[in-house]
DNA sequence: CGGTTAATTCTACTCGTGGTAATTTAAGGA
DNA sequence: TCCTTAAATTACCACGAGTAGAATTAACCG
């Protein structure tokens, strides 16, 4: 008659009885922590490539879906929290870079090859953010990761402008295009992994550094 | 025990018996043409918005899905076609805004202002081709269409490149990532439609025409 | 110490969408 | 007239996002 619980196995593998785990209650915030998650998701991602399930996601993170979204919130929430630390992951590395720069034009330098070194490194994880969205809204990973790469690099351009007595106002503007070319030429370097990045972001730095000399 | 035809009513609400139609043969080649069915896929899109499903547009076009998977070959042909077309208005819209240009840098300003409004005109087509892409490709539609809008632009460069005596071998790395800033401004620009588009246009053009002025 | 309640989890389901197979009918020749 | 072939429709499958509700247990109070 079994009156013992039924120790049901997850589809993990891991071992656990449904009901009410012990000592902790939701407010203490502990359990399935969003960090946590969130960590599982980058690792999953990374390993199988951007068009894994949030099943697979929750499986990878030893929880069940309806936890996966207690935790995060759905698909797009998710995407905005990976294109998020992506964001910062990616700032905090460029910026390293570019502190150590002897010049402006080697801090842009720094910058593009930086940015492309970083981009191939996480290429599935840049490729789940880039491609995802949901409903109307299908192109909210693009530019949540925009939004917010554009943002850090916006104050840089705006500092640098105004300390040459040039009009700062377009900072946001020009923040938006340096991030797009870089984005592009990164999703058409990322089609072969073979490709000469370091050339590639010689190019890049003199189209960013001279434009297509046309003074008016 | 009915002998009669079933007569079913087709979702459309067009009457229509299942089976093999009278007076026509696939050879002819005729029926559900492709460019009826993009054509139609379009009119859908710009209508109802970048989320529409196969099922809706195989409606649209007063067919049933296998013909237009027939016609078109799936979501992804459908995306690289749309992407293939939609480049081409572009290119087309630009190049005849160019060729009035008195000097090249009214020549890109042309560029960079006909390229935003094009796309503010068409949209949720951009969005859709911009949003698109399944299983591992992602990043289909945009990659696809930033290829082929950058095949364009690429030949422009390389020439103008040429005529001065500077190296044209930049021109596909320098022409991606002109799509690409075009591209992220204006999805920038696209989430409210209120944006002064001119002022945006300038900024842009300045940087592209000027880089951040950093000779070395 | 036992019963009641509240908390928290898991399972199982719905719904929408891309894609395909099975079914049904017309055309055309032996 | 019957049978084969072509064509198109309906109906179905697979899969992923998101959620409702059953199931189970800890905590609490008499």
């Amino acid at each position: 008659m079994e009156p013992t619980a039924p120790t049901r196995k997850h589809r993990s593998g891991i071992v656990r009885r449904p009901g009410r785990p012990a000592g902790r209650t939701l407010a203490d915030g502990v359990i399935a922590d969003r960090e946590t998650l969130l960590n599982a998701a980058e690792r999953l991602i990374l390993a199988k490539g951007p068009s894994v399930s949030l099943d697979a996601i929750a499986l990878e993170a030893g929880v069940t879906k309806p936890i996966l979204y207690r935790g995060v919130g759905g698909r797009d929430r998710l995407i905005d929290a990976l294109a998020e630390r992506l964001s910062a992951r990616m700032g905090e590395w460029v910026s390293r870079e570019v502190a150590a720069a002897r010049s402006p034009h080697d801090a842009v330098h720094r910058l593009v090859s930086g940015y492309l070194d970083q981009t191939v490194r996480e290429r599935n994880l840049y490729l789940y953010v880039s491609g995802g969205g949901s409903g109307e809204d299908r192109v909210r990973g693009l530019l949540r990761f925009a939004e917010l790469t554009a943002e850090r690099f916006a104050e840089g351009i705006a500092n640098f402008r105004a300390s040459r007595g040039a009009n700062p106002d377009v900072a946001t503007v020009w923040s938006f295009g340096l991030v797009g070319a870089l984005h592009y030429v990164t999703l058409w370097l990322l089609r072969d992994t073979n490709a000469d990045v370091n050339g590639v972001a010689d190019q890049l730095t003199l189209l960013l550094c001279t434009g297509f000399r046309l003074e008016d």
